[in-house]
DNA sequence: ACCTTAGGCGCG
DNA sequence: AAAGCGCGCCTAAGGT
């Protein structure tokens, strides 16, 4: 049962109805004021759950979750369009010309603000046909219209199971998103602060420096001999540092630590507390730290290779530095489970590399540190070797210790790199590449295809020069989107068993209080980064948690992958702390 | 008064 | 220890 979400004919209200997965109306199409949207949808939910059906997740989940309704599933049309739009497999399925250009994005409806008043936002990641372009919200009709071209298309694919299974996990990803944004990170703006005092010393006024930083500059300037020096200009910076003879390329620090000189010490240290400023500083607190939650938001599918992006305060960047200030509230855990080398398993499952595989298990069967079972097939035992070259093969480093070593993971894994290999090529030819469940790149462009054309000496090597780089795009992306699309298959598994656990007992194994009117804890999902993911969980829950976490990558692998003798082990931490995980 | 690009560095 | 993939955020600097 589908249950359609669209925005009503006149401002403040929206429209839903019920169809059959057929298509077919359950139910007459049904006004409610956006006010009333709430319960509304909640009573279609507890009666059918249904699959939702709306524009866009992050257009009007927002809302549902204020008022305290979460659903179990939904199609997120703008998603699903966004992948089918480049889907080798959906390539002659007819779905681009029958497709419904998408609106612009707009702020999350919200109770109380008329949907047509919204401003228009970015749309860089949903562009519409430049031909056709929409302005409008999408109706009804349009969102029924819009599905069912979504599922013809998917149904007519080269591979209908696997594109089917990519939009619904690329839709529950869409809900855990605005979910985690909603709960937000557990954040003790105290401990954040007093590590700002220590660090920096007292929050300046004005637009001063901190103390601690304006004498690491002043020790700058008299290490240089440049007294009206900005450290923050590398322009400056580098006169400055080739005045002292310091005969750096850049400022970098990586580089920079190579020279031996008194202004290194001190400009390193300000580099480090300089960042801790500007961007995890008193200004950050005050812009994304309420009530104790840090609420940054996830971009779904914001990176090419079907990745998730942040905007706004860094979800995905939060620097370890300032991790000793994400703390479980009393009562609770946070439970940080990462993906045990994701990517690598991810190349072995894709090549189907049996020798590559074994190496990620020891002789009873159990998993093993892989790059540690690579060092010992390979490497004489050195693991931070066989990593590099690992990691250099799915990057495609040609140069330095990591080009030096691919050949002999070559030599050991022929099918896994030839995998990566045979991505490079069709990349460097301006072909597509697709994930295991789907998900291309963006073509070439015009431009991309009349350089590898070009004829002087000059351009020659400027069009080579970027047939390589694209051939380090392609090579990747076979690699870090399927790992993506693992994440996004374990996020959505997860999801499901959290939300099917039985409530904390409000009283410690006695009977509830009938009268007791205390909100029953759940744990929740609040932060995502790639291959790892963070539950605020109430204690008496860790056991069921971790144990769920677990399931969840076993039911995520073989949904993907059917019966493989490869698993992708999961590193589950129960801390205080996330400065503390690992 | 904005907008874009480059340099630098945080994360996976 | 090295510089190969994907991002977001901050500042400086140069453009319009």
């Amino acid at each position: 049962m589908y249950a359609l979400l669209a925005e009503g004919p006149e401002g403040s209200t929206a429209v839903v109805q019920l169809r059959h997965d057929d298509g077919k109306p359950a139910s007459d199409a049904r006004t409610v004021a956006l006010a009333a949207l709430g319960p509304a949808v909640q009573k279609v939910e507890d009666a059918h759950h249904p699959r939702w059906v709306w524009e866009r997740t992050a257009k009007w989940y927002p809302l549902l979750l204020s008022a305290g309704v979460r659903v179990e599933k939904c199609h997120d049309l703008a998603l699903c369009q966004n992948i089918l739009l480049h889907s080798a497999f959906a390539a002659s399925t007819g779905y681009n010309q029958r497709a419904t250009p998408l609106p612009p994005e707009t702020d999350p409806v919200r109770h109380g603000l008329s949907p047509a008043g919204q401003q228009a936002g970015q749309d860089s990641l949903f562009d519409a046909p430049a031909a056709n372009p929409a302005t409008a919200a999408w109706d009804l009709a349009t969102v029924a219209g819009e599905l069912g071209a979504q599922k013809t298309a998917v149904h007519s694919s080269t591979h209908p199971a696997r594109l089917a299974l990519l939009l619904s996990a690329e839709s529950a990803g869409a809900l855990v998103a605005e979910e985690m944004q909603y709960e937000g990170i557990p954040w003790r703006e105290d401990l954040h602060r007093r590590l700002l005092n220590d660090l920096l010393g007292p929050k300046p006024i004005n637009h001063d420096r901190p103390e601690k930083l304006e004498a690491l500059a002043g020790q700058l300037r008299t290490a240089l001999n440049a007294p009206a020096l900005n450290p923050d200009s590398p322009q400056d910076l580098i006169r400055a540092l080739h005045r002292a003879g310091i005969e750096a390329k850049s400022t970098r620090s990586w580089e920079l630590r190579e020279f031996k000189h008194p202004a290194i010490e001190p400009l390193l240290a300000y580099r480090k507390l300089s960042r801790l400023f500007t961007t995890n500083g008193w200004g950050w607190l005050e812009q994304w730290v309420r009530d104790g939650r840090f609420h940054s938001e996830y971009v779904v599918g914001g990176v090419v290779s079907g990745r998730w992006a942040s905007r706004g305060g860094g979800a995905m960047q939060i620097p370890a530095q300032i991790r000793s200030a994400a703390v479980a509230d009393p009562g609770h855990v946070l439970i940080v489970a990462d993906a045990a080398q994701l990517e690598p398993r991810v190349l072995a499952a894709l090549a189907q590399d049996s020798a590559m595989a074994a190496a990620g298990r020891d002789s009873e069967g159990n998993n093993t540190d892989l790059y540690a079972g690579i060092a010992a097939q390979g490497f004489g035992g050195d693991r931070s070797m066989a990593k590099i070259a690992l990691l250099g093969a799915i990057y495609g480093s040609t140069t330095g210790e990591s080009g030096r070593l691919v050949p002999q993971l070559a030599r050991m894994y022929p099918r896994a790199l030839n995998y990566v290999e045979q991505a490079a090529r069709a990349g460097e030819r301006g072909e597509r590449v697709s994930t295991y469940l789907g998900r291309s790149t963006p073509p070439v462009s015009q431009e991309w295809l009349d350089g590898q054309r070009s004829s002087s000496a000059q351009e020659q090597r400027r069009a080579e020069s970027a047939a390589r780089s694209r051939g380090r795009f392609t090579r990747n992306f076979v690699v870090q989107g399927t790992a993506a699309e693992w994440a996004c298959c374990w996020l959505a598994e997860l999801r499901r068993r959290l939300r099917a656990l039985p409530p904390t007992p409000p009283g410690a194994g006695g009977t509830p209080d009938p009268g007791a009117t205390t909100v029953q804890e759940a744990p929740h999902m609040v932060a995502f980064l790639h291959d790892e993911v963070m539950v605020h969980c109430p204690l008496g829950m860790v056991d069921d948690v971790t144990r769920i976490v677990h399931e969840s990558s076993r039911a995520a692998t073989e949904l993907i992958f059917g019966t493989m003798p490869l698993e992708f082990p999961v590193n589950v931490s129960v801390v205080q702390c996330y400065a503390d995980a690992k």
